[in-house]
DNA sequence: TGACGCAACATTGAATACAATATACAAAAA
DNA sequence: TTTTTGTATATTGTATTCAATGTTGCGTCA
């Protein structure tokens, strides 16, 4: 039988404060005050600060001793190494998915692709950044290593805002369409060193997308602001 | 000037009990009860259970809702998925070495296989593998991505025990001594796909070697026994 | 004799209280 | 007027207390 997962105090306030992270309702540079917190989430400080130790150790949000905990504001060159290493792991992701995957499993990569195209054509950017985040998840799945899995996602969700922000450029939307037809074709011949060279590129395109866009987000936001929480 | 580095309790409990794993003081299976763990460290439950939130994010231990925490015992499919990844990541920082690290760092790089060839003529267990694994870290840093470095360093330090405990075993050590000179020669010529490839093979490598040792040792302990902490 | 239920104990989960540290502001001296 | 210093306040770090939950063992009943 599958047994029933509990899920302590901290956890749950662990994602719940994730979340508030990636949709940007906690920008970077929010002090996470705790007795604060603890009022709008209506816990007690104990299971909130070791949530809050759980984001630390993520990379997610920083801690200076006795002034507290802010949310990371990454850097230019900081961003650069996180997609740098994402590239890496999908791209290895990708030559273990050719050997391992099923051919169901890239029966579901053809048919996400397909989906991908159709966002396209109606426009529809929102759709068409999950169902991209989809399929790099699900080739990253496809590698059958757990360990791969895990240390990828946990990167990936500390780029999610940026790359969220960044899809609101289209001039490279085009090209990310014909690369990821050629991610499928190769993944379909199980191409694995040409699909692991494709998917490091195409994460470092991805970096120049994003760089333009955090350029002009800083712009934006002259001085961070004091926060309530 | 410098500013001054302060440590947090729950820090310092937590790189303790690190060690306390690495070292084989508190082996795999072995309960870490509150209670008696902040009697042996002389501090109070809270930073304790601090330090375990950190070491569940690093996946060190692991915890059962009511249950408590104990030392992670992971068993070979989960340790081939760690080496599996561990040698992309190292495959990968080579790669960046190549294109990065400054001649003098590669000097650095030289001293140490020469090094560890001296440890080699004189059956020096231990300095050889110390030297092995700063070898390892400084290709690592020489890829100058900071995340990748982190990444290195976590997954790493959750195999050092393991690996320790297979440096045992002789028969593969002068082809382990052989590669490495490969991968000097490698970085020296800047032959970055080549490097890759020979660092994920000398790794796959240690999988063997590690493998045949986990089965004898599981014979050694075949109860786990109920720890005092 | 075996299974069920109840109770006592042990252990973790959460909340609160107290201590240590940093920051901000005001008052005093140069 | 400016700088410095002391004090009040806010905030985090740590300890302790209370509550919830799981486990074990014994006794009773079929």
């Amino acid at each position: 039988m599958e047994p029933i997962h509990r899920q302590p105090l901290a956890l749950q306030v662990a994602s719940r404060i994730r979340d508030l992270i990636a949709t940007d309702q906690f920008p970077p540079g929010t002090p996470l005050k705790e007795v604060n917190l603890c009022k709008q989430l209506s816990v007690s400080r104990t299971p909130l600060r070791e949530a809050l130790k759980q984001l630390i150790a993520e990379g997610l949000v920083e801690q200076i001793p006795y002034r507290g905990v802010v949310v990371c504001n990454p850097d230019q060159a900081s961003i650069e190494q996180m997609l740098e290493l994402l590239g890496a792991l999908e791209g290895f992701a990708g030559e273990m998915a050719c050997l391992r995957a099923t051919p169901e499993e890239i029966d579901a990569i053809r048919v996400l692709t397909q989906q991908m195209h159709e966002t396209y054509e109606k426009d529809e950017r929102l759709s068409y950044y999950k169902i991209n985040q989809s399929i790099h998840r699900s080739i990253v799945e496809f590698s059958k290593n757990g360990e791969l899995i895990r240390s990828h996602e946990r990167l990936n969700s500390r780029l999610y805002r940026i790359r969220f922000l960044s899809n609101r450029r289209t001039d490279r939307w085009h090209t990310a369409i014909e690369e990821h037809d050629a991610i499928l074709r190769n993944l379909e011949q199980r191409e694995g060193l040409k699909l692991n060279k494709l998917l490091r590129e195409h994460l470092g395109h991805t970096w120049t997308k994003v760089k333009d866009v955090y350029d002009s987000l800083k712009k934006e936001t002259p001085t961070i602001q004091k926060f309530l929480s």
